[in-house]
DNA sequence: AAGTGGTCTAGACCACGCG
DNA sequence: GCGTGGTCTAGACCACTTT
């Protein structure tokens, strides 16, 4: 039920290619089509099909090699101005053991609060999902997820138990939009107790939103203890492909 | 003394214009010769002018309208994934009065410290500035900037008692890469009397490091008290431009 | 040596929107 | 109406890299 529209060629090429990457269809390190086979495919010309595939390199979501051809970018779907963290590879990026507990797993039908952290039109079945990500010893961070069932049935079947929601989901849903908020506040004495600091301690709180062709999937706030965290951006004008990692 | 590298001409194209807008040789608004017109100058095609032109739309750096031509868009050196806020729209937008206060300029040579916050390779004379940007009658951002003066020469002039460096900066400098680091800390008692707040309130911080070809050009620390203030971005996997914005 | 992407050309047709 | 950008074509040559 993908609303498609196909206002020009190259753009109706990006979005069939985007579609197979962001669903999974094409695993990281799949190898696409060449341009002339693709342009025969479409009955165009090359360049529309270089045109494309261009601008999906620029995106980061395919890696192009002469000789080789087009693959599918390792990191996939990972890449956009904040990038959707993967926050176990985070951790072990900085050398230390990675591990996560779930708290809690809930499921309700959407109140007030739910509706509008997830900017739900009407009310609905939602998941609640609360979980902890640990950095050796410490706690890394708190995450307190929301999950449309509306738009992601399977969800239902997950306990999340083992596994935190995030790759799941972005493995299981294509998402196409996604929104950020960056904060910062004073932890309250519940947030103090599951995150082993002081309360009042300064935290980084990264709330994302993110919708699919369906509708709004998920709404996920991330709280960083102290300022042991930090988000980093570099860019220039002319290329606004915004590089960003916590550190 | 531009590194002016163009490995290929409609990158070159691109150099040229961006260089004019972001230099402010090319006020908002100008109008940019037609595609045919740039193809004649640089001998080449028009695909290739279109290219490079498409480019910098998609950047927002240009505005394209049919019939009438391309116009450098109106919020200049302000479009890229994190923007380079100007504090003072940001104010007004939310229907506060805006004020600012200088609380302190000092011209000196380099410290261990503004070496390593402007990233610089050796020593040299910086200008340091600190001042309040008021929303109302409250504190809305302590900004802490370095100048680096072998960059930046005229503002040994400048005495920024009634206007922010920031505007004076992205006027005076085309500014080709940023990096921002954005974290959480709880004020000391220093940062606290300067924002009216309490000790340890969490504020919102936000670094940003800027480049010109020539160097490094300042470095900013604002910071941001309480949960007053969010950055927001929004985008999607192909289109990473970021808009983003201060709450 | 061969296949691939990177770039560019010299045209073309269309839709839009200003005059 | 007509100038502008938006898109596309059917070629072409080159650089690179793997075989």
């Amino acid at each position: 039920m993908r609303a498609n529209k196909a206002p020009t060629l190259h753009q109706q090429i990006i979005n069939d290619i985007e579609g197979n990457i962001l669903s999974g269809t094409w695993p990281p390190g799949h190898r696409i089509a060449n341009e002339m086979d693709l342009a025969q495919h479409y009955s165009c010309s090359r360049m529309t099909v270089n045109k494309a595939l261009s601008q999906l390199a620029k995106a980061n979501l395919i890696e192009r090699r002469k000789k080789s051809g087009s693959f599918v970018t390792q990191p996939q779907a990972q890449s956009a101005v904040l990038e959707i963290h993967d926050i176990k590879s985070e951790v072990q990026s900085l050398g230390l053991h990675y591990g996560y507990t779930r708290a809690s797993r809930v499921e309700r039908t959407s109140t007030t609060i739910d509706m509008k952290n997830l900017e739900l039109p009407d009310a609905g079945n939602v998941i609640e999902v609360i979980g902890k990500h640990y950095a050796g010893p410490g706690v890394f961070c708190l995450e307190e997820r929301l999950i449309n069932l509306a738009v992601v049935p399977d969800a239902r079947d997950e306990d999340f138990v083992d596994a935190a929601p995030g790759p799941w989901l972005t493995s299981h849903i294509p998402w196409t939009t996604a929104e950020h908020l960056i904060k910062s506040v004073g932890a309250n004495s519940h947030y103090a107790e599951a995150l082993g600091v002081n309360p009042g301690t300064a935290c980084l709180v990264i709330e994302r939103r993110t919708w699919s062709h369906n509708g709004p999937v998920t709404h996920v706030r991330l709280t960083y203890p102290g300022d042991r965290h930090a988000l980093v951006a570099r860019f220039t004008p002319s290329d606004p492909t915004g590089k960003s990692s916590g550190i």
